[in-house]
DNA sequence: CTCTTCAAGACAAGAGCCCTGACTAGAATC
DNA sequence: GATTCTAGTCAGGGCTCTTGTCTTGAAGAG
């Protein structure tokens, strides 16, 4: 802290701090590798491991040196226990409802799936959330310490419910995620939409170390767009950044067009729906590919314009399918920004929501009470 | 510090950055007002005060507590040494130099400005830098700690140079402010542009206190924008966020145009020159204005969809007067965010950065050396 | 003019935290 | 079984903060 008080608790709690990040960091260690570690003296890190034990976030392991490493004395390995608690992190998407059960070391102790009827049923996807949550938390059976979300709708930014903007896909519909699942978290419950989360992965991904501003292009069945300035992602007053449905752009014949209404003009929407039609728009021709790209390009444009990213990247079901024709509508662009379809394989959504999990987690470890 | 190795020089050095910051607010304190002030005994006060007079930072005024207030014994008063230094504070504008040096309460020791010949010729500008600075400096005559520097043109956010960007006008032109104020500068230069300093000026005014994601539309002779999300000015990659020039938006006849081709097509372009002719604009018809409104609404529409602010603040010589053009089609936006005109007067661009120098100067009291 | 009042500042004692260095404990190696 | 080497403990000392007492010195009262 900065604001603190000057006293030697102050010191203590930085010790304490410092022993617990070690712990989290390699598992566990005995008092004269923690004392190593941070750079203190053994007596003092001695100290310190009791006071954490009596605490309860520190535990004898009972292990005694496995492996004969030099030939003196054995030490007592200790590490975090139990007490300290897990982390829940949850998806929710049309398709269904992922939720997973994380240690403070980042490992799933539990996974669990409920699909769910399209279109979906907010009912039916809240009933869904709960049971997914109360399976992992059982299947843990430890204090749930932080809760992070991920949605594939908007999300308000205080107060975590879902929302509906006008002509764009409500994909899970009106939910309340914070007060669904409130019961079963001890802790903070944060939720985000889920373009947000995948470029926190993208962020964090390997050989991306340094980059710290850029935009995250998502064109799926809705359009969204998350932006990461400074390496952190930007929100915004509501929460409603990167909503990039009513960006105005260059449409067929040079006209002025909002984004999300290009598709309409094109006929590409989901009958009786808002939705990108992705299938029928894959399957389109040359002429309407680079109209699509052109009007990207616009979108790209006011990116550049508003957030100067180092780089663009494109995902979502159908952006990386038409790098082509974006890049080379982009390219005719003033200023010149890479545009890329994204890295990531797997589930990036979910590797965004684990890993902002796991910092709200240890963060609570530290912070502690 | 977070990292900071738990010890007993750490307490000690809270302690000390709390008696520098309570000097700063109240410019002279008796050992035992600190004392009171920061929550600490008046041992330790004492102590701390010794530790820093002996550093040069803190100094016995001499005052022996003017007016009778209790009939106790007097206290000693002590405040922070001239030794602490002084910051420059300097805007660059084509009609010239402004360079002011502040004291560490934010006081105003000296002030000096340097007219420069339109079109700007940057050797001219440099060497009115150059004797601007010398003359404030030399004034206070304390060491600099911190120099801010504002300019009327785009930023490079690695180097603090000067950008031309393409089909933008080019104010002062090529110049390096870093280069050029080195010999004048004991501490880092920081430089960004005008817009962004007057953003940040609006940010700090009166009533503003939950401003923390607002847009700030800078319409003059040149275009620009600055976006503050969660406080903090955003710059993005190169220092170019808010360069909306070629930002692609509605133009007459509902064509998509870049913004600043608009004033082309419209006859507001200064001739033989990229800047916008703001008397002619001014001077123009209901229609021309109305077309101008669509086109700037199209521009918050996109500041709208990435940078979700809680309102777009007008600013610039031709922004606030066509605001009602703005307002009336910006309401017609399916996402609805309020449009002021700024509400700063005097000196916005100057105050934004003297408040910038304060804040590095007082940063480099506190993480001294 | 002297005495009283009362807060500033100094001094002393005590507690807490960390460090160094020496000592004890205990398992693997020889 | 002796040796070696490391984990963990203990004792002494330094530093910082705190509480409480004492001294100092100017303002106000008489």
């Amino acid at each position: 802290m900065d604001s603190a008080k000057p006293s030697l608790d102050l010191v203590r709690s930085v010790t304490d701090v410092h022993v617990l990040r070690a712990l989290m960091r390699h598992r566990r260690l005995t008092r004269a590798e923690l004392a190593a570690q941070i750079g203190i003296s053994k007596p003092t890190a001695g100290e310190s491991v009791r006071r954490l034990t009596e605490r309860g976030l520190v535990a004898d392991t009972g292990e005694r040196t496995p492996g004969g490493r030099g030939r003196g004395r054995v030490g007592s390995y200790y590490a975090l226990a139990p007490a300290v608690g897990v982390a829940l992190a949850v998806t929710i998407a049309p398709e269904g409802v992922v939720a997973e059960c994380l240690d403070v070391y980042g490992d799933a102790l539990a996974r669990t799936m409920r699909e769910v009827d399209r279109p979906a049923r907010p009912d039916h996807v809240a009933a869904a959330l709960r049971s997914a949550a109360a399976e992992v938390r059982d299947a843990a059976d430890h204090p749930v310490r932080a809760t992070v979300v991920s949605a594939a709708d908007p999300v308000d930014r205080a107060t975590g419910r879902l929302v509906q903007l006008p002509d764009a896909p409500f994909l899970v519909g009106e939910l309340d995620p914070v007060a669904v699942l409130a019961p079963f978290a001890g802790g903070p419950v944060v939720v985000d939409n889920d373009v947000n989360w995948a470029a926190s992965a993208e962020r964090d991904s390997a050989g991306a170390e340094h980059l710290r501003d850029f935009a995250y292009l998502y064109l799926g069945e809705g359009l969204g767009c998350a932006i990461v300035n400074d390496g952190e992602i930007r929100r915004g007053r509501s929460g409603l950044t990167g909503e990039i449905a009513h960006l105005v752009t260059a449409g067929p014949g040079g006209r002025a067009v909002r984004f999300i209404e290009l598709f309409g003009e094109l006929g590409l929407r989901r009958h009786g729906s808002t939705a990108i039609d992705v299938g029928r728009l894959l399957g389109s021709g040359a002429t309407t590919r680079e109209v699509i790209g052109t009007a990207v390009a616009g979108v790209v444009a006011a990116v550049i314009a508003l957030a100067d990213p180092q780089e663009v990247v494109v995902g979502g079901s159908w952006g990386p399918a038409l790098l082509g024709d974006i890049g080379a509508a982009t390219a005719r662009l003033p200023r010149h920004v890479p545009v890329r379809a994204t890295a990531l394989t797997g589930e990036p959504v979910m590797a965004g929501v684990r890993a902002a999990a796991l910092d709200h987690l240890r963060a609570s470890v530290t912070a502690d009470g």
